[in-house]
DNA sequence: ACCCAGGTGGCCC
DNA sequence: GGGCCACATGGG
């Protein structure tokens, strides 16, 4: 049976905030950059981060692979994690080079459960990423959860579990299966998340679930 | 001086 | 499977 509270909240979000016009960014290989750079981290520090590597001609799976790990550091430090960010940054494309040829085209060319579980296989990949990734780079529907995502559908007592597949289940099971539909209503949950954040709507503490 | 942000990997039990 | 920690910057 469906739980048609999940649409109603699609349709009433989408009546309140509008079209989000997500993913913010110019190019597949810039949707991966941001997806990474993203991570626990406010978007307003990731634009800063990804305008440095435009300035620098850096925004290709090429330049990335090519450039030396202080340079793209140098580029990307607003982001935070810049460390870390960068070894991921790496990791994706010399992937990209090793299993593709340098082609995201190439590597979104395959189904979607295939392409999910060799996203998760390279280092800085979690699921969120790659479920970002395949819905907004390799545009095919699959349902990202955030932590907003957690957050609302606990208060609103959608669901109680706090493992990301179930969640992600939840929500597929109870919607069309559209990446246009995915794309706005996660869009969505992140800006009622941002409204909401400091009132009364505290970001949880401690583990991810499972 | 806090708290927060479009998480993930590593390690422990 | 769950719990904790490191990772780092910039804005409110």
């Amino acid at each position: 049976m469906k739980d048609t509270r999940v649409f109603k909240l699609y349709k009433a979000l989408y009546q309140a905030f509008g079209p989000q016009h997500w993913w913010p960014a110019k190019t597949p290989f810039e949707v991966v950059i941001g997806a990474i750079l993203a991570q626990n981290t406010n978007w307003g520090n990731v634009e800063k981060a990804i305008a440095n590597l435009r300035r620098g001609g850096m925004l290709s799976p090429k330049k990335i692979l090519e450039s030396r790990k202080s340079k793209i550091e140098n580029r990307i430090r607003p982001s935070g994690y810049y460390r870390q960010k960068t070894r991921k940054l790496k990791a994706f494309v010399e992937h990209l080079f090793k299993k593709h040829n340098g082609s995201l085209k190439k590597m979104f060319s395959q189904n979607m459960k295939a392409l999910r579980g060799e996203l998760l296989s390279i280092h800085g990949i979690g699921e969120e990423t790659a479920d970002s990734i395949i819905l907004y780079a390799a545009e095919k529907p699959s349902f990202v959860v955030d932590a907003y995502t957690k957050r609302i559908g606990h208060r609103l007592g959608l669901f109680k579990t706090s493992g990301y597949d179930e969640i992600k289940a939840y929500f597929e099971k109870n919607l069309p299966c559209s990446a246009k539909l995915y794309n706005e209503f996660h869009a969505l949950l992140v800006a009622l998340g941002k409204e909401l954040s400091g009132r009364n709507f505290p970001r949880s503490r401690g583990g991810r679930g499972s």
